[in-house]
RNA sequence: UGACCUAUGGUGUAAUGGUAACACACCAGUUUUUGGUUCUGGUUUUCUAGGUUCGAAUCCUGGUAGGUCAACCA
């Protein structure tokens, strides 16, 4: 085998490959990426998804996409439509769409099933009855009022349920297990509740709707799922994932937990990332900023970076905390190899070339990626009057600067080595504009100047350049670990996590950039056109910066 | 004062009773017309106490620490 050599399985692989080897799933494995559709999926669920997607593909299994709709109070339709997007983008393929609310008639029968098993009864009791009622998980719980009714009696009872005789939350259905079990998921949990509200999909076909405990591991099994994959809040359900799949008598799917992810700097929860949509702290749930998949898309991140990532963090049943830099690292990686190199300055001061002719242009041809001689060259103008970074100049600049300053010289990135010499200051002190002087014979690609400069810096003819906004995004949290943070977290906001510039300079070419492709801004970072763009005003986001040992040197 | 899950460098993940390794991060150096990239090297690890064994990160027992569970949410 070509790949014997392989990386070693992780914990779920181990468990297909056991349960192939043993010829357990004749029939092949299955397995299904399960979401509610009321929000935006994030990066913890493109996690799920490459496990579920994964998992298939390693062992020539499929895998379904399954919309877990059975509480019609939050789920709309706009979010099946953003789930099925991501998903696809991030380049998986599902064997059925399919959706929970497809399987209520089936669910209605297996629960009259269990009714005529004297497994289950309708309960009257309200909701406050029903949990005084249950214990706490160190006494036990008390039997209810109703839970020796006949056969008959529930019978009737749960097919008035669903002919929507009662009102919400007059009764309930539940399973009639243990009330003194050690695991309160098997005190007679609830199976279903009377809910007088339209489906996105059944409309007003029902009023009764099954709870999670009795419609996942039910539509597992319908669809033969045979590794049903979710996350370890999920494991004390599974004794009743089980118990309701062997009473049924049901193709036995079965549940594996694995730690969800949790990254540093950032909250995922729905609840933390709709307070920030909701208290206007982010622009909306495509905020670059967010770690919904559709943020860090707008940001510029890739599909393979991401899932690169994922397969990169590995799994395990264990929490963890993963270090934003490794998602940095990922996106970097494969920016590396495929972004064109453009040059824009961010924060201009003037440059003047004193012996280069006024009005004369120049076509340099710039290669597009150093990583890619393939993609070739383009054209960028040169002339006398340039910008430069302000940061690249400095009035007394330490030994270690390898950029300009009074005396020194460098490279203009694909063009010629320059000489400053000399400068003028604003009122402010702040530099007006740098003189320089060009040396003719140092051109790029046909140096014989003999001159050996040890910086290279960027720049734009000014002339030509085109003034664009730029959105730098950063950390969106200066803690770490926002886990035992509360609704307070948005103290904790980086300050800095959005910095606009309203007037940089980027070079011609960038007229032509279209939404969403991604580019190296050289020196200073991996770009992306913003949907914000419109003709005449450019947006670009910066999706994440270059490694910079000069800043952490500087720092030191 | 319950049930269940978990414990390996700074962060993750491997090692499946037989030399603790890989990635990120960090630190040096190399290369470089990006202080990017590349390449090389380095620092840093088995929660604890017992037990089984020729041999334990791995198996057993106790302890400790962290997490999950008491929605008519998923």
């Amino acid at each position: 085998m070509e790949d014997s050599k392989s990386k070693s399985l992780n914990f779920l692989e181990e468990i297909v490959q056991t349960d192939i080897a043993e010829g357990k799933y004749p029939q092949g494995i299955f397995t299904r990426f399960p979401p509610e559709p009321n929000g935006y999926l994030h990066i913890g669920h493109a996690k799920s998804i490459c496990l579920n997607f994964g998992l298939a593909q390693k062992f020539g299994g499929k895998t379904n996409l399954r919309f877990d709709d059975t509480n019609p109070m939050t789920e709309e339709t706009e979010y099946v439509e953003s789930i099925k997007s991501d998903v696809a983008w991030l380049g998986f393929q599902w064997e059925n769409e399919l959706y929970a609310s497809n399987y209520f008639e089936q669910i209605y029968q297996f629960a009259v099933e269990l009714i005529r098993k004297g497994l289950a009864y309708v309960d009257d009791s309200s909701a406050e009855e029903i949990a005084a009622l249950k214990g706490t998980p160190t006494t036990p719980g008390t039997n209810s009022p109703f839970r020796d009714r006949s056969l008959d009696e529930n019978l009737a009872l749960f097919a008035s349920m669903r002919n929507g005789e009662f009102p919400d939350g007059a009764k309930v259905l539940r399973a009639k297990i243990d009330m003194a079990h050690p695991n309160m998921h098997m005190r007679d949990p609830l199976m279903y509740r009377i809910r007088h509200v339209p489906h996105h999909r059944t409309g007003n076909q029902w009023c009764i709707y099954p709870m999670y405990d009795f419609a996942h591991g039910q539509s597992d099994s319908m669809e033969g799922i045979t590794h049903s994959i979710c996350t370890l809040e999920f494991d004390v359900h599974r004794p009743l994932y089980d118990w309701f799949i062997n009473k049924l008598e049901i193709f036995p799917s079965h549940q594996y937990e694995f730690a969800r992810l949790n990254l540093s700097h950032t909250v995922m929860s729905k609840r933390k990332l709709l307070q920030m949509v909701n208290e206007k702290v982010v622009s909306g749930w495509d905020d670059p900023r967010m770690p919904t998949i559709s943020a860090l898309r707008r940001r510029g991140f890739t599909a393979a970076s991401i899932r690169n990532f994922c397969e990169r963090i590995g799994v395990a049943k264990r929490d963890n905390l993963i270090d934003i830099s490794l998602l940095e690292f990922c996106i970097r990686e494969d920016l590396n190899k495929i972004a064109d190199r453009v040059m824009a300055v961010m924060d201009p001061v003037k440059l003047i070339i004193t012996n280069y002719p006024e009005g004369q242009t120049e076509d340099l041809l710039i290669e597009n990626n150093p990583e890619d001689l393939e993609t070739g060259k383009r054209v960028v103008p040169f002339s006398r009057e340039l910008y430069i970074e302000r940061e690249d100049f400095m009035v007394e600049p330490p030994k270690k600067f390898f950029r300009l300053g009074p005396g020194l010289q460098v490279r203009l990135k694909g063009a010629y080595i320059i000489s400053c010499e000399h400068f003028e200051l604003n009122a402010d002190g702040s530099v007006k504009e740098i003189h320089a002087s060009y040396i003719p014979e140092s051109k790029s690609g046909q140096d014989t100047s003999g001159i050996h400069v040890k910086g290279t810096i960027h720049w734009v003819s000014i002339p030509h350049a085109i003034q664009a906004e730029v959105r730098l995004f950063d950390r969106l949290l200066i803690v770490e670990d926002a886990s035992e943070l509360g609704d307070d977290f948005v103290k904790f906001i980086n300050p800095e996590s959005l910095q606009v510039i309203e007037s940089a300079f980027v070079e011609p070419s960038l007229a032509q950039a279209t939404v969403g492709e991604a580019m190296q801004f050289i020196r200073k970072g991996y770009y992306c056109l913003d949907r914000d763009s419109k003709p005449g005003h450019l947006v670009f986001n910066r999706t994440v910066t270059l490694k910079d040992t000069w800043a952490k040197e500087q720092k030191k």
